[in-house]
DNA sequence: TTTCTATCAAACCACCTGGTTATAAAAATG
DNA sequence: CATTTTTATAACCAGGTGGTTTGATAGAAA
């Protein structure tokens, strides 16, 4: 379902401390526009505009409440950013882990025979 | 020592898919600019400047080997933005968890009684 | 030394971002 | 109805991104 590509967004979205601040927010709940914008010394628009780029990512959703327009988060896009990370850290660790060993090996190798 | 705003330049580089396929070469072992450049049809300078974009958020590092410059890839940056994604996902897997329990409670305490 | 290879740096461009203010629309409230 | 509340949209601006071409530099190789 989800795109790839869509990790462009995804990763785009998290790189502004502001969203980053916003999604924590969210992670204690539902919230308008409003309440998000509250904290921050900045304009309603401009808050409004960083939800637009957190919904495009698709890390977060908007209802319909009145004129309110609670924004919640969505877990699935957290994942897809999680899963892309943690496989190449994983490869990463392999990888390091091995020429760890093949150091170690090469130094033991080394102590009793002279070449 | 690293910094947290340093997540801001971690996932601006983890945002264009150029940077994330130069990573995933990278995870392969050390290469040259030209090497990293080969795959795509770019210029070398773009390549270079993904790659120095890459450094400042510390996933990849240089070497020098006489007119080359080797990249590594760096495991503690990744590893940084690995945190603080998982420490949200977490949360919020909790919290969705609880809401869960909370509806299925809700609608078990609603079928015996009217109201 | 001259030349080739690998890389960087500067100048330039179109576009996106992150903010602003001002205005409009939609629904609640008086 | 008029007013207030909540939000979105448009127009604008400074600065960053992602690419280009052109030219400089460091080191290997002829």
């Amino acid at each position: 379902m989800s795109k790839p590509d869509n990790l462009d967004a995804i990763f785009i979205a998290l790189s502004d401390p502001t969203r980053r601040a916003i999604l924590a927010r969210l992670i204690e709940g539902e919230a308008s526009v409003m309440e998000l914008a509250a904290p921050f010394a900045m304009s309603q628009p401009a808050i409004s505009k960083h939800i637009k780029m957190l919904e495009r990512a698709g890390l977060v959703s908007r209802r319909r409440d009145a004129q309110r327009r609670p924004v919640k988060i969505e877990g699935p896009a957290l994942k897809a950013a999680t899963d892309w990370l943690e496989s190449y850290r994983k490869v990463w660790e392999q990888n390091y882990a091995r020429l760890d060993a093949l150091l170690n090996d090469l130094q033991r190798a080394g102590e009793s025979p002279k070449n």
